[in-house]
DNA sequence: TTAATAAAAGACAAAATAGTCTTGATTCTT
DNA sequence: AAGAATCAAGACTATTTTGTCTTTTATTAA
């Protein structure tokens, strides 16, 4: 698995959080009872992303989380990189601990390119991104049916 | 991490079984010391590699484990399918169960691409490719030193 | 000011992955 | 036949990741 679950929370709670209106809090029962996750995990990943100023939080009646930004301010490389850091994506196929053009694993030179493209989509998608994308394929799954 | 530990082990193992002569038994222990890594975990590795006819054995002196097809007959895509199974790179990145054009997840259009080009590499690469590009990594190491 | 609400903090538990070691089964050499 | 070499099998431990729960702190509303 290329993130880790940790990382997926994340990103998915931020995406429900920009699907709705972004300056209102949200509490995180609501977020965990709509993804389907135990709350008190989703309760961990939060409060390391509000650490980490992709969300901010408010306690007491009426609070909760949400986006620290507008959700077009926030890219999906933002979430990754503050839950799994970046060696998760960037560390070599081959487990080299080093891996470069000057002394690359023998997969490295096919490779490079996965890895260039993968960071260029974590980097050119934001959350706002994705939230419109869940939503048109609401709209969509409606017109199939 | 894309690849599990036990999956990178097994890879370089391999590599290494194709860098010498193929049809003689090479031990663990001679694997591991060269690998640098610990000699009893790769022993597990390599028996389940040896389970899958990936590899094949050979107990007692002169014994060992060399390759049970010939390098160029063994995919990438075979040893990472034998030990990480194929869900491990081709789960959503979201990590929705299900994700595919009829039920894609927020970034799957984006991301396909990228898992046909991993799915190409890892179909389009032998153990003999590997072993080939660690050879002449050797030489080009010596040429510029 | 008290009670209720909600996140923060951190202890604890379970599961998955990674790593270590011992014993047993083969096979070779002498 | 005996002893050494080597993989096979499986028990055991350590670490990391994932998941659960309790207590504390901040905030609101009555």
């Amino acid at each position: 698995m290329l993130l880790s679950k940790t990382c997926i929370y994340g990103l998915r709670a931020s995406v429900l959080l920009a699907m709705r209106n972004e300056d209102q809090y949200v509490t995180i029962r609501e977020l965990s009872d709509e993804l389907e996750i135990s709350f008190y995990f989703l309760t961990k990943v939060l409060q390391h992303m509000t650490k980490a100023d992709i969300l901010e939080s408010y306690k007491g009646p009426n609070g909760g989380v949400r986006l620290a930004r507008e959700a077009h301010e926030i890219r999906m490389m933002d979430v990754v990189k503050a839950i799994d850091g970046e060696l998760s994506f960037k560390s070599c196929v081959m487990g080299q601990s080093e891996c470069d053009m000057m002394n690359p694993c023998p997969l490295h030179s096919k490779w490079v390119e996965l890895q260039t493209k993968m960071t260029s989509i974590m980097n050119g998608t934001t959350i706002e991104g994705l939230a419109k994308e869940m939503k048109g394929r609401s709209v969509k799954t409606l017109l199939e049916n």
